[in-house]
DNA sequence: GGCCGACGAGAAAGCGTTTTCTCATTGCCG
DNA sequence: CGGCAATGAGAAAACGCTTTCTCGTCGGCC
């Protein structure tokens, strides 16, 4: 009986017609508008909720020209780094009452602007991971995404703050705990190529071996995830390097497995870095040294920026830089000898 | 120039005004209908693109009573188990051009009938991981909750698929795999109070133990994560039980982890099963006997009975059933002589 | 050459809200 | 006792789109 025709779910229009009022009227007792008498709201709210009357967001959304929803456009929701950015940005939003619209680009980087594009056009503001867009591309669509706020990429697009991990430094101090427990001679398991972030890293490596000429560091082609790390042995173990840089723990923790299937010990034989510290870092065995990386908090940090940029606030410092701490665990320990060296 | 007044975003009426139309020929291009003029057709493009104009999607849901956008409820966005889900769901519903909101309940279950609600009112539909939600109240809300799907929990209220995984019939097989290695003594390292899923693990262990009822099974307090197993280490060794079921892989490395600390052998002293097989299960040391749950395949299945839903077609087999696989990996073996007839 | 049907595009009515505008009523003060 | 300010609620416009309704025009056919 209280259905409305078209829809069939019960709109502003039933209830004012329960409470013998206006739809206007109706609005401003939802909206805690305090311009009406007192008997009448009580009357509304009576009918409301008898009616079990919601308002449809939709239309509430048009009429205020906001959605009370933010887009995260994610490459790979496979990959923990970016589930717990999702999480602390999820987690960060909801306090403030805005819900997380998800994109996953499944790593088809041509699509990531398109996707980008319709996620902001839905939400108020958008959080950005495009780790393989081209720098041309992302300033030219950056501010027609605003609010937008960037991981690990910056632009030159004006007012976009980023949030970035100086995976540079992280990897810095990974190598010099490495040459600092003896060992000469790494190696890089590097991430995929044309990622920011391991650009970042190899920007961190470049100045790493200007400091330390004497060591010697082997790129080696790779990857983000366990199957990239396990698959690596071989070409791992060929470099002769005794210390690992894995791209990530991901990469590090299939390394292991497949050092482990080969009989080579960790850290005794070669010791192995990963990078992120994601929540299993510390339950592999040997437990995995890596550069922790506050991730979550990163997400709930992009939350806070997009924030202040959908309410136009002036903000302080927008963006930030997050330093990785080393975490020393098991999976690193003092060089040997080289194997070449074993005899014969 | 081009600039709308109001929202400062190009809207249909100034696609309209350039090329010389009314708005109404403009959505009617837009939209593909082809009771347009090819020479006015072609100019109206002409004008979106010169503009760049990109339909307001706000207006267009009010306008078509649908948002192409599905919600999905889990209780903790930190389990590897509904981030699989999450992820298969929306690669499934990314293909049909559908996106997902996503509504993280943070394991308060109270809040769960809310979120559920304000998550399908935005969207078209919803996919519901509500284990604590109690019986009564899923049913008094799922029917306002239509289309609705519901993972691993079923509900009187009609017309709602239910995708839900036979854990007791994993738990039962795992039982079975220690028994047959020669263990008389399991525990059962349980999960949250009140989850349906624990649920139906403890009907399966009832199943088992009224088969094996010389097997002695004990009963130990759990949770869901790392911690939990990492913290059981003590009720486990005390219980005397050499076959340990986790009540998931989480809870099953926690544990390993913790034993490993205290110089226990897995499997040599003692064997542990996980549940779920996330994808680390085949990384850990010993790798890990657990029930694998084609997981993600079951994100992709829900969206396709959602999907079904939102159709309005009339589908034939509503719901099912998914049949863990027992994986026998490492951790694993031989039940040796009860750790108390050592001797003392 | 005139009439009728078909086709194409503009006008207008929704979709479900919020909010401004307008007006009626009340009460106060001169 | 009358006029005016304040108050409160309804009417209507706005948000940006889709779609029905309507009407003008063109072409074909007799």
């Amino acid at each position: 009986m209280a259905r409305k025709s078209a829809t069939g779910r019960i709109g502003i229009a039933d209830v004012a017609v329960k409470a013998g009022v206006s739809h206007a009227t109706v609005s401003r007792v939802m909206n805690g508008n305090f311009t009406v008498d007192p008997d009448i709201a009580a009357r509304v709210r009576a009918a409301a909720v008898e009616l079990k009357y919601q308002p449809n967001p939709v239309g509430r959304s048009l009429a205020l020209g906001k959605t009370d929803t933010i887009g995260i456009v994610v490459p790979d929701l496979a990959n923990p780094t970016f589930q717990a950015i999702l999480r602390g940005l999820s987690r960060a939003a909801a306090e403030d009452g805005y819900r997380v619209l998800i994109a996953d680009s499944f790593e088809v980087s041509s699509e990531e602007a398109i996707l980008a594009g319709e996620a902001r056009r839905r939400c108020d503001g958008l959080v950005l991971c495009a780790p393989r867009m081209s720098d041309a591309e992302l300033e030219e669509i950056a501010p027609s995404l605003h609010p937008l706020v960037l991981i690990n990429r910056t632009t030159a697009a004006a007012g976009i703050p980023s949030l970035v991990v100086d995976y540079g430094q992280g990897v810095q101090d990974l190598a010099e705990h490495l040459v600092g427990l003896g060992h000469t001679r790494l190696a890089f398991l590097a991430g995929p190529a044309g990622s920011a972030s391991n650009g970042l890293r190899l920007e961190g490596l470049e100045a790493f071996k200007a400091r330390h000429p004497q060591v010697d560091v082997t790129m080696l082609d790779g990857g983000s995830d366990f199957d990239t790390g396990h698959g690596a042995v071989d070409s791992v173990l060929a470099s002769g390097a005794t210390g690992i840089l894995a791209f990530n723990d991901l990469v590090a923790m299939g390394l292991m497995s497949g050092l482990h299937e080969r009989g080579v010990d960790v850290p005794g034989d070669i010791s192995v870095t990963g990078f992120d510290d994601i929540p299993f870092a510390r339950y592999t065995t040997p437990t995995l040294t890596t550069a922790a990386v506050p991730i979550a908090e990163l997400g709930g940090q992009a939350w806070r920026e997009l924030r202040a940029l959908i309410r136009k606030e002036d903000h302080d410092a927008p963006g930030g830089r997050y330093q990785p701490r080393l975490e020393i665990r098991a999976s690193s320990g003092p060089a040997k000898a080289p194997r070449t060296a074993t005899h014969g």
